[in-house]
RNA sequence: CGGGGUGUGGCGCAGUCCGGUAGCGCGUCGGCUUUGGGAGCCGAAGGUCCCGGGUUCAAAUCCCGGCGCCCCGACCA
């Protein structure tokens, strides 16, 4: 393949093509408001198969969707106390409404927990009102200093979900539950596999008791927190008053979680899977999974060449794939293969008018694994016919090269701390150890390396033998994984 | 919030040192020819040179002061 004009390679300066690349490929552009960002059609779409995508494991687990509002009375979110502390740097205030200052101050949310168990409190009173399994799409605010188009800016879409429960133990086993649906989310729809496990101290959400990661590995070995899901205790529901009265009769506070992901997956999906030519979207995220191309020199053939197009495209329609005919008359075949390669549509559809005379159309993909060839001369039945069970074989491809990427990435049984900072000052990527669960050792790796704790994985995870020596000496009493973070 | 860079038609840049008609490429619009990997020719439109002040006959250019944005570091989904 050609070289591509305008993207940085990644080669040259990683963060400069994913710049380029997510202006170019139109997920989003940058708003007049320092850290915010327009999330243009194509970003967007792939947002709407997201939230089809999770909304349906949502609900079969259910759970039940429900609006709250933005606007949070700033005395709620300093109820709880690590929660006002880990949130108020970056608060945005309304202090003035209608012309004058208001009474109380509102918080723009930057997570809607506090709004959340206020109302809790008041439609609960018995065992029976629970548990209570909600799940809310909205806008939050995050007052960042320092910015990146869909990786961290002031405001972002995500989906956070709370419920409350009777006991501690069905509201642990939520916040597992949801750990691994998001698990399967990223490996399933976004092909981009992540590590599960639980958060150290340092790194829990403001006001949790535990809190659960998915961390995924990028191309240039930086771990992404694509996802989290809080066991809160009874942190909320003590200063919420949220309560209830048990099977036994006896007033208990009840037990909550909360998790979350947004639109950052989308970051995710462009760091795990782009290339010099764009960013590549897995088929069950893509807006536009197939495009067609028609392809003509004299007029007499573009009409024929524009109906079979159609007409292909309509029998793809059927089988369910989503397709789009690009009939665009002012640009070349080239240009639109570029375009929509930079955009990451998984197959192409090739129509022209020696196609035509064979009964034949030319399927092309965005990337190939192992001997596939990039580009194929079908009868045009065939095609169609197989195009579904391409897009799945294509979305497992990506899965299994991420997967791969990231074992090959993943640095196990490291013992010695100069190892340890010599593999983060070189290629980087996950960095398996022992830990003593000393905060100490977490400071001092992220002073001498820049790596932090990312994750402590679930079993699955862990080496096969478990490591005995602690990286910052002693004994280990867990095995933990380094990174450096986005 | 510190360090660096940058600000000139929609986008990318030159011009700034050494003041003197605001230019180039891409894109856009119109016409004709084109279309199997980023089309060609002809014509056209499009600019408070980031903002404010100052110096000067004259400022994109020199001086002073502000602001925006990007990148790199400290904090974070």
């Amino acid at each position: 393949m050609a070289e591509n004009k305008g993207l940085t390679p990644r080669g040259e300066d990683f963060n400069a093509w994913y710049n380029d690349v997510v202006l170019e490929a139109e997920l989003a552009d940058y708003s007049p408001v320092r850290g915010s960002m327009v999330i243009r059609p194509w970003g967007y779409g792939i947002w709407e198969n997201m939230q089809k995508g999770l909304d349906g494991l949502f609900r079969d687990t259910g759970h039940e969707n429900a609006y709250f509002p933005l606007l949070i009375p700033m005395s709620f979110i300093e109820k709880e106390k690590e929660h006002v502390e880990g949130f108020a740097p970056e608060l945005a205030v309304v202090t003035h409404a209608g012309g004058k200052e208001l009474e109380e101050h509102l918080a723009i949310r930057p997570t809607s927990e506090t709004i959340i168990y206020h109302m809790y409190a008041r439609w609960v009173q018995s065992y029976r009102d629970l548990p209570i399994l909600m799940n809310q799409w909205c806008n939050v605010m995050r007052w960042e200093l320092r910015t990146r188009l869909f990786l961290r800016t002031a405001e972002f879409l995500w989906q956070e979900g709370h419920t409350a429960h009777a006991t501690a133990q069905e509201a642990e086993a939520e916040a597992l539950q949801m750990l691994n649906v998001y698990r399967r989310f990223m490996e399933e729809w976004v092909a981009m596999p992540p590590v599960t496990g639980m958060k150290s101290e340092s790194e829990r959400f403001a006001g949790a008791v535990r809190s659960h990661s998915c961390e995924a590995l990028m191309q240039d070995n930086r771990a992404l927190q694509a996802g989290t899901s809080h066991f809160l205790g009874q942190n909320f529901a003590r200063q919420f008053d949220l309560k209830f009265q048990s099977e036994a009769g006896q007033e208990e506070y009840a037990w909550n979680t909360s998790w979350g992901v947004s639109t950052r997956l989308i970051g995710g999906m462009v760091l795990t899977h782009g290339d010099d030519v764009g960013i590549v979207v897995p088929p069950r995220l893509a807006p536009v999974q197939g495009v067609v191309v028609p392809i003509w020199r004299k007029e007499e053939e573009a009409v024929a060449v524009r109906e079979k197009s159609d007409e292909v495209a309509a029998r793809l329609k059927k089988t369910g794939v989503r397709v789009k005919v690009d009939g665009r008359g002012h640009l070349t075949p080239g240009a639109k293969f570029w375009e929509w390669e930079r955009k990451g549509v998984p197959l192409r559809v090739e129509i022209g008018p020696k196609d035509l005379a064979k009964e034949q159309v030319v399927l092309v993909r965005r990337v190939t694994s192992g001997e596939e060839p990039r580009k194929e001369f079908l009868p045009e039945a065939q095609a169609v016919a197989e195009m579904p069970g391409r897009l799945e074989a294509f979305q497992g491809a990506l899965l299994q090269a991420a997967r791969d990427r990231r074992e090959a990435n993943s640095h196990r049984g490291i013992t010695d701390f100069g190892q340890l900072q010599e593999i983060m000052d070189g290629p980087g990527g996950f960095v398996y150890t022992g830990w003593s669960g000393d905060p100490a050792v977490e400071e001092r790796v992220k002073a001498e390396t820049k790596a932090t704790l990312r994750v402590i994985p679930d079993p699955e995870f862990r080496s096969a033998t478990a490591p005995t020596r602690c990286i910052g000496g002693g004994d280990a009493k867990m095995e933990v994984v380094w990174a450096k973070a986005y």
